[in-house]
DNA sequence: ATAAATCCTATAAAAAAGATAGACTAATTT
DNA sequence: AAATTAGTCTATCTTTTTTATAGGATTTAT
């Protein structure tokens, strides 16, 4: 499962994304909207921003808004982002990988093939689809 | 990712499923070839007994054994099992659903959409993947 | 009886997740 | 220039989950 965290941010960006003509906005207006904790959220919107993704202007008229049209933002860079490996085992995650502990040799290991397999019918879909994709319809 | 617990399962069932035709097969054996600790693999072994996957004997030649033929046990019930959701989220989960508590309505929700396709795509391997599927080639 | 093995429950230690606090910086308004 | 607004940063705290261990109870074979 997703965290929480993870959870939160889809929810905030897809707040962003259905105002994007509207300017900056406020973290304290996305935490209402969305029912989440303000102070946690701060923490979170920052990351986002520290990762490229967001922008940000302070004081009056300020808040967070969008770097790139929703389009452009892919659902798994997010992911990475706040939970990490997208994978289901370490020894095939292409962007966290470690070495298995448990089996003799991952080429011969049955499990590692099968897991790749869902990795990458997990990843056609979140490499695939945009912020766009999940905006209510 | 899915947790050492769950990973040490499968690695236990396939040692398991590997040695059918050698009777009951000790806790000690199996931490030993999948190097894993064996006073938490004894918990991860009775787990999977009181859930109906296993057998097991008491005393000398005694050991834990498959009740079912390996191609009989989906990879899905064993990570439901000790893992819990398979879903990325709650609100898309089979056997786990709670409701989402910070959108509006799940059914005009894009993310519930999406994520819903990664449920699907995930099961169509996790559902009928068996055990058998994952035996050292 | 004894030894071998699982059964069961409790607890502890470590890590991760979730949440909060407060002082600081920057931009805007008056 | 001062006051206000809003994000920045870092630290801490609490709770939950995960991982692991301990030890006595029970069952079975010899």
């Amino acid at each position: 499962m997703l965290s929480k965290k993870t959870q939160y941010a889809f929810h905030a960006l897809i707040h962003l994304a259905e105002n994007v003509d509207k300017g900056p906005i406020l973290i304290s207006e996305i935490a209402q909207e969305k029912n989440i904790s303000i102070k946690f959220l701060e923490n979170i919107l920052l990351e986002l921003k520290n990762a490229g993704i967001l922008g940000s202007k302070k004081g009056k008229g300020g808040g967070y808004y969008l770097m790139r049209p929703p389009k452009e933002i892919a659902l798994a860079k997010i992911i990475r982002l706040l939970d990490g490996p997208i994978a289901l085992l370490p020894c095939v995650s292409l962007n966290y990988y470690e070495r298995c502990e448990n089996c003799r040799d991952e080429a011969t290991c049955g499990l590692n093939e099968v897991m790749g397999k869902v990795r990458d019918s997990t990843l056609k879909i979140l490499e695939n689809k945009s912020l766009k994709d999940i905006l209510t319809r």
